[in-house]
DNA sequence: TGCTGTTATGGAAACGATACCATATCCGGT
DNA sequence: ACCGGATATGGTATCGTTTCCATAACAGCA
């Protein structure tokens, strides 16, 4: 039933067939001592002819360096992971380190296992895309003897490398924006506080831009829900059914601002006309929904290819200390707020 | 410069400071053979006083059996691609194999790389997310002494198994329907041909309905570009500017469904009163877009979960010969679609 | 002729696990 | 008292590489 999966063409093999020995194919493997071009040859045109393929299991045994790096997803069917992956798997792969993958569906029991997966398989590095950060994370982190950089959470106080965005500053240079159009009540579409990022940095950036502005937060227009469509419909059902309806709405995703407009337009409100919605994250087709969703563009793509950087720095011993890296933000004003009376 | 940075407890290890020998301690490990229970119990008190993890490098080696597979995703940040990782890895992990990424960023050559990185890493089957397969893939993918399954292409002519969408039925379908609706001058946003699936197939079905129904295409309307809103664009312009409009249009992708929507608002026309739009792929945004629009949905997370199947099937010597696997379709009819007299 | 350094080659000990084999002890049954 | 199976343990070859070391041939040079 089980067969032998690789052909039997070993080091050794090759070895005698080209008349040498296992030292001298090494070398020639591996381009270095001295081999006479004339045995190299006959080296060469033996593994051409055989297929030989060397055994990384062997070699990473030897040499004690899988060339492995880990990551941790979430959840990889969303987009801003898909562009993350993207992001650090072309730094990876130009440093030829293989990216060893485990998606995690949003089960941080699942996160640890992988960490305990990746110890066995030495990995050289750890790449962690986290939505939640509990002290068993903090502790099985600790406990990895390779680098780890934590991508989206900030872990840099427990002496872990971490690559974010600021979302704090983001979400209020979105809310000025929208005190600027003259909008003085503002509903804000957020989601559960253990999503640090999304959850508290976005609200607390809302809430520093209105407090700057003098302007009291409502707590009747500030909504926790999932990342889901119908947690968005149902947020805008809360909002309007509070009470004094606000002029503008923040969500906190792109997401959950089509969700909120799509429910809006439900209710026979049109967005701009009489209510203006903003997101966070511009997801491509906020440029292409009706209307065109005004939002913060981040670059999801080089979040991922500098927390690559910084971890192959780190494998290469280039570092020590845990580095904390803030990635930009950008306001795309589109169609989706206007400006009222102030 | 250089630090090792696992630390140095070894089976070995181990095996002194709980008195006993490395074969017991590989007992207690794989649970296997009698241990009694007293020793069994100071060699773990051990394991969890050093925090030994055993090395997958050697186990691996002395196994011949690396519990990885290989997966190439030619573009990991797009929906399909994302959801399809997803279902293959919530399979490969529950049957403890490792997924080992290689993001291609569409660059045929890179693959081959990949494959030849897969052999010396000693994979024990190859995931292909593909969407051009050359005579060179074909060449390649033969000599890979394990397992592969191709996703998205048919590739069960050369012996390997496939797994894909019925994209020919599903076009078919897709445009019956337009049909159905009293439409008879069909758009269609195509896509290059080199991308069978979707640039061939699809087109296809869309020519077979139209056959069947005793439609003549006008090659006018068929428009062939790429996957982003300026393609889509570029298509409804050359599709409007040709001479007489159709009522409908068939845009091969829901993206690029979306962009012809926004394309044919800034031109005025609005959808579905005075021309249809149908997409294909059923992103999560078709359901929230304005309007919704009617395509066809495939199930791309089972797709990925199917081709881990039959691949986990094969690594473990259960099938010998190639299998093809036809997924199913579902059309979704929404709003972007209205019946016209006919 | 005898040195020294470069070029070239092969033998063998690791790397850290598994698994086969030999051996030892215990215990109940005759 | 002896046997045999079940229980328990340890020694060691092996997986396929790399790398260190020993050795050798050969050149140039005093």
């Amino acid at each position: 039933m089980e067969t032998i999966p690789y052909p039997v063409t070993r080091i050794r093999d090759v070895a005698s067939l080209a008349k040498t020995s296992v030292s001298t194919v090494s070398r020639v493997l591996n381009n270095s001592g001295y081999v006479k071009a004339e045995v190299r040859a006959r080296i060469e045109a033996v593994i051409a002819e055989t297929g030989y393929v060397p055994s990384s299991l062997a070699k990473d045994l030897q040499r004690q360096q899988s060339s492995l790096v880990g990551v941790i997803i979430p959840k990889i069917n969303s987009y801003t992971s898909g562009e993350m992956v993207a992001g650090l798997s072309s730094v990876l792969s130009e440093q030829r380190y293989s990216v060893l993958l485990a998606s995690t569906d949003n089960h941080p029991q699942s996160e640890l296992e992988s960490l305990k997966l990746f110890r066995e398989k030495r990995v050289n590095g750890v790449l962690l895309l986290g939505t939640e950060l509990s002290e068993a994370h903090r502790l099985a982190m600790a406990q990895m003897p390779v680098p780890v950089v934590v991508i989206a959470q900030d872990a840099a106080r427990h002496g872990i490398s971490s690559v974010l965005q600021d979302e704090r500053a983001a979400a209020a240079a979105l809310t000025r924006y929208l005190l600027s159009c003259g909008h003085r009540r503002i509903g804000l579409l957020g989601v559960h506080e253990f999503d640090i990022q999304v959850g508290v940095e976005r609200k607390q950036g809302f809430l520093d831009a209105l407090r700057e502005a003098g302007v009291e937060a409502d707590p009747g227009l500030m909504i926790q829900g999932g990342f889901d469509f119908q947690s968005a419909a149902r947020g805008v059902d809360r909002i309007l059914d509070q009470g004094r309806a606000p002029s503008a709405i923040l969500a906190v995703t792109d997401r959950l601002a089509v969700g909120a407009i799509s429910r809006l337009a439900e209710r026979g409100i049109v967005v701009p006309a009489q209510m203006s919605v903003a997101g966070m994250g511009d997801i491509d087709l906020a440029a292409v929904f009706q209307p065109r969703i005004t939002t913060i563009r981040y670059d999801y793509f080089q979040t991922g290819a500098r927390a690559a950087s910084l971890l192959v720095d780190a494998m290469q011993g280039a570092v020590a200390a845990a580095q904390k890296i803030i990635m930009g933000y950008q306001l795309q004003i589109r169609d989706s707020v206007r400006t009222v009376g102030g």
